[in-house]
RNA sequence: GGGUGGUUAGCUCAGGUGGCUAGAGCGUUUGCUUGACAUGCAAGAGGUCACAGGUUCAAGUCCUGUACCACCCA
């Protein structure tokens, strides 16, 4: 065997095995397999260059998932790709031709895109290098991009199916406007933020009358398209301006007062200026009132002709500057306030919206709302968290028409027809041939489709739908979605919506939800705030295992899971723990070569703590497994971890050395296969060392699964056995025996080297045998002991300190060495817990309705918890009386 | 304004359906180059489970209210 280096080195093995699971086609599912099948869909990285550290969370959870899934025998697809991402990419695109000192208006619509496609496989093939680098076990034979050809296919198909059910449809609607983008977004696309803007009281003087009506607004310049001013039915200070005119200042324009129900009578001054054709309420009062939309902006957030000669050209943010310094000079502004409100962004360029009327196309979602709706509730798709769920529900409840259309280039554009001739719309797969009107010219429509909507046929586009596959027969509905909660209404929804629209069902079983990682100061981690961590930086500095065990550990069902540094430090140093538990036993394995490896797991059977830590490790396995279920990735990890460290190492590996050393191998070996169960066990979440580890493993040969794996990856999940509660109370006891008389070494300052002797009194005879059988064997192994003595009855040697365990005593002699002043402090502090839990006990004792209320086990639970507190109490307050006389 | 989640050790978080003497990681104190590991070992310190009521034999856990924080939606 060659010399394992003390400390474990990641970068040496990683691609290593990766390449080794790739040219063996571990990842490749089986389309036509008799074996169950589970299936995910990866959340398809935007084509924007790298990864971020959300990305590596997620995908580290479907690994787990997909590779726990493999093992315990399932045909597993991990369906991976990439999304053209339209309106992001296009905006990177657009800084690098900016860059290069052009634009894509110069480039025109053809080349932009062929920059697009070169663009895009530079990123998703970086995408897909870090990918593997996280170790994604993705089958990436099918890999796939939402403009592959058959994905267009699939976009056009489902495109024309919904507008055949008269589901998508043309109008002319107030929409979310990008000045910067220029293009329509949807609600969900626009984020509200918080801002200090201002409330500008303006006067509005009333034709033919003396009076002005005082309004109030945060964005003045949009008073060049007011078209009425809008009071409360019931607000008596204006009943009798109803009906009346004010004359619109700066625009001299004589515009009506009506009355609104919509306007609040508490809010600014209570009367409102109307702007229909840009905001969305006033939108709406307009419609109500039948007034004149009068748009004023310019696709791209200049001022048109309509805000007048003084104002055309402007941008928003000069014309609103000259506005007020107009309104000012003609004395109409009586007061700026300030004003702290919500303003939509664009979350892509973070450019604020301009709600604008416009033709777009929409989708009519209500009717496949309704249908996800009632497959939520009849549980043929489940959340996880489950509060998830009324989140889902109640947007779907009040969902509102999908703007579909975006005036952009990179996408999938609309399959929809103008004839030239009739100007007749129809949507087909390809150009029709000929219209109803005998013109065969036609032309297509210039808009391409929200990027979601292609996202949203995901789970079945990539299974080659609308063709009928193989792979769609298998896999579909896919068995579990994984991602980020944030993203639920955008994709989840969709998919879910859509799948049911074109499949008639449900895209996945289950939809688990995680948390979005954050900094320490639980700010969510993205570029743009710098305070993401880079996750090749991070493999780079500790290893791939070491950061998907960081990633599995934090991901709580919190909304925001922290990341910190010492996290990943934490995880690091798991890593190189069970290196070098592996390191131990292999070096001794060649000492000790295993001599039958059919008998392995019999080795040792009469050795207790080869019973314990077989039970322990049954443990481990039903909770690890557990865990996975019900994507507890956290628990996973941290039962894992425990198990593996707290109990294997430090207990059980130092048990098996003290064999050792008397050429017992046995124990070696049941570590060795202990060790290769959690190779297994652990496997899902740190695929490399694992690998690495297991690999130069012995197996037990009963079990042909697992010896004629090549590899962990393949290797059966580990299942647990029988468990042992006889040995796991017996080695409790040892184990807290030798923990006292530990603590009274520690706590007492008993030299390293100095070697002790321990007396111990117990009442019980079981007891005693058991320790007289294992005590000599075990405590070498801990600390350093001369002279053990194990009696009924004892007397306490002089100047010794002493431990309590139930009705058991530990007597220390410690003449010369002992500082009885500490000894005391020692024993009054664990006396006053003692006293403290006892008051409690008898408390609850003391209530006749707890015996009679309570369970049995519970009552009598507590008694033996009383008793034993009381014995322990007794003998620690008589320890105390002697230490003060003495 | 409506909704959701949160408040447990110095920090970050666990504590399904109420029932051990409330846990972990990190940090911290003390002592150790012990033949797997100083990315380690050993021994400690550290908590009125936000607050106030209520239900219950029993509340960190369930209910109501309050305060504060975060997020989502309008």
């Amino acid at each position: 065997m060659a010399n394992l280096p003390k400390v474990y080195e990641p970068q040496s093995i990683e691609d290593k095995w990766y390449k080794f699971w790739q040219n063996h086609g571990f990842f490749h599912a089986d389309s036509t397999s008799d074996k169950p099948p589970y299936a995910i869909v990866i959340p398809p990285p935007n084509i924007t260059g790298s990864l971020h550290v959300g990305h590596a969370l997620d995908n580290t959870l479907q690994d787990c998932l997909i590779r726990w899934r493999r093992m315990e025998g399932y045909n597993v697809l991990w369906m991976p790709g990439t999304d053209h991402a339209g309106i992001v990419t296009e905006l990177i695109m657009e800084q690098k031709l900016a860059d290069e000192g052009t634009s894509r208006n110069e480039l025109g619509r053809e080349r932009f895109i062929e920059r697009m496609w070169e663009w895009k496989d530079e990123s998703a093939d970086y995408i897909v290098s870090q990918l593997q680098q996280l170790g994604c076990s993705c089958d990436w034979e099918r890999e796939r991009f939402t403009l592959d050809d058959g994905l267009s296919e699939a976009v056009r198909t489902a495109f024309v199916n919904l507008f055949d059910q008269g589901l998508i449809y043309q109008d002319t609607y107030m929409v979310n406007w990008c000045p910067q983008c220029n293009t329509a977004v949807s609600n969900l696309e626009v984020e509200q933020i918080e801002i200090d803007g201002n409330f500008y009281h303006i006067h509005y003087p009333v034709v033919d009358s003396d009076i002005v009506l005082e309004i109030a607004t945060t964005r003045p310049e949009t008073m060049l398209g007011d078209t009425a001013v809008a009071v409360h039915p019931d607000d008596e200070r204006y009943q009798h301006l109803i009906g009346k005119k004010v004359l619109l200042p700066l625009a001299d324009r004589e515009i009506p007062i009506i009355a609104d129900s919509y306007v609040d009578t508490e809010f600014g001054t209570g009367a409102l200026k109307v702007t229909p054709a840009h905001d969305p309420n006033d939108y709406e009062i307009g419609l109500r009132h039948d007034l004149t939309q009068l748009t004023i902006f310019t696709s791209d957030g200049y001022m048109n002709a309509e805000a007048g000669e003084d104002y055309a050209g402007l941008s928003r943010w000069k014309c609103r500057d000259r506005v007020v310094e107009d309104l000012e000079k003609s004395d109409r502004l009586v007061k700026i306030v300030p004003h702290r409100h919500a303003v939509g962004h664009h979350d892509r360029c973070d450019t604020v919206v301009e709600p604008s009327v416009s033709l777009q196309w929409f989708m009519n979602v209500r009717p496949l709302a309704d249908r996800a709706i009632e497959a939520t509730k009849k549980g043929e798709v489940q959340f996880i968290p489950e509060r998830e769920t009324s989140r889902f529900l109640h947007w779907m409840e009040n969902i509102e028409p999908w703007p579909l259309s975006r005036q952009r280039w990179w996408g999938h554009r609309l399959p929809i027809w103008y004839c030239e001739a009739c100007g007749k719309v129809s949507a087909a797969m390809e150009m029709p041939e000929e219209c109803e009107c005998g013109v065969t010219a036609f032309r297509q429509e210039e808009d391409v489709l929200d990027t979601w909507f292609s996202s949203g046929l995901w789970p079945f586009s990539t299974l080659g739908w609308p063709k009928e596959t193989d792979e769609l027969e298998t896999f579909y509905p896919t068995s579990v979605l994984v991602s980020g909660w944030d993203i639920l209404f955008f994709w989840v929804a969709r998919m879910i919506m859509l799948g049911l629209g074109c499949m008639d069902e449900v895209p996945f079983r289950k939809v688990f939800l995680h948390g979005l990682v954050s900094d320490d100061k639980g700010q969510k981690m993205s570029k743009s705030k710098g305070n993401s961590i880079d996750p090749l930086d991070t493999i780079a500095t500790y290893g791939t295992d070491a950061f998907r065990f960081a990633l599995a550990n934090i991901s709580t069902p919190i909304p925001y899971v922290p990341l910190p540094e010492s996290h990943i430090e934490s995880g690091r140093r798991f890593a190189n723990k069970v290196w070098n538990a592996a390191r131990f036993i292999l070096m001794n394995l060649e000492k000790f070569p295993v001599q039958d490896e059919s008998e392995m797991s019999n080795s040792g059977q009469k050795l207790l703590e080869v019973q314990w830590i077989q039970s322990r490790l049954s443990h481990t396995i039903e909770a690890v497994t557990d865990a996975f279920e019900s994507f507890r990735f956290y628990e996973a990890a941290q039962t894992s971890y425990a198990f593996l460290w707290h109990e294997f190492c430090d207990w059980y590996v130092e048990l098996a050395k003290q064999r050792l050393t008397k050429d017992e191998p046995e124990a070696l070996w049941v570590a060795a296969e202990v060790l290769e169960q959690m190779m297994r066990l652990l496997h899902p979440i740190m695929p490399f060392i694992t690998e690495e580890i297991w690999q130069q493993l012995p197996r037990n040969g009963t079990d042909t699964d697992l010896t004629e794996a090549v590899s962990v990856t393949v290797a059966p999940f580990p299942k647990p056995k029988e468990k042992n509660s006889t040995a796991e109370a017996t080695m409790s006891i040892l184990m807290q025996v030798i923990d006292n008389i530990r603590s009274i070494r520690g706590e007492l300052n008993v030299p390293i080297g100095a070697s002790i002797d321990v007396f111990i009194q117990s009442p019980d005879k079981e007891v005693r045998s058991q320790l007289e059988t294992y005590l000599g064997h075990f405590l070498p192994a801990f600390t350093r002991v001369e002279k053990i003595e194990i009696g009924e009855t004892m007397v306490k040697p002089a100047a010794s300190a002493e431990a309590v365990i139930g009705n058991l005593v530990i007597y220390v002699p410690l003449a010369g060495v002992i500082d009885f002043d500490a000894e005391k402090a020692r024993l009054t502090k664990r006396h006053e817990q003692i006293v403290k839990d006892i008051v409690a006990a008898k408390k609850t004792l003391a209530n006749p309705n707890f015996k009679e209320r309570a369970p049995k086990e519970v009552v009598a639970q507590k008694q033996d918890l009383l008793e034993r507190l009381n014995t322990e109490e007794d003998k620690l307050s008589r320890s105390l009386t002697m230490l003060s006389s003495s």
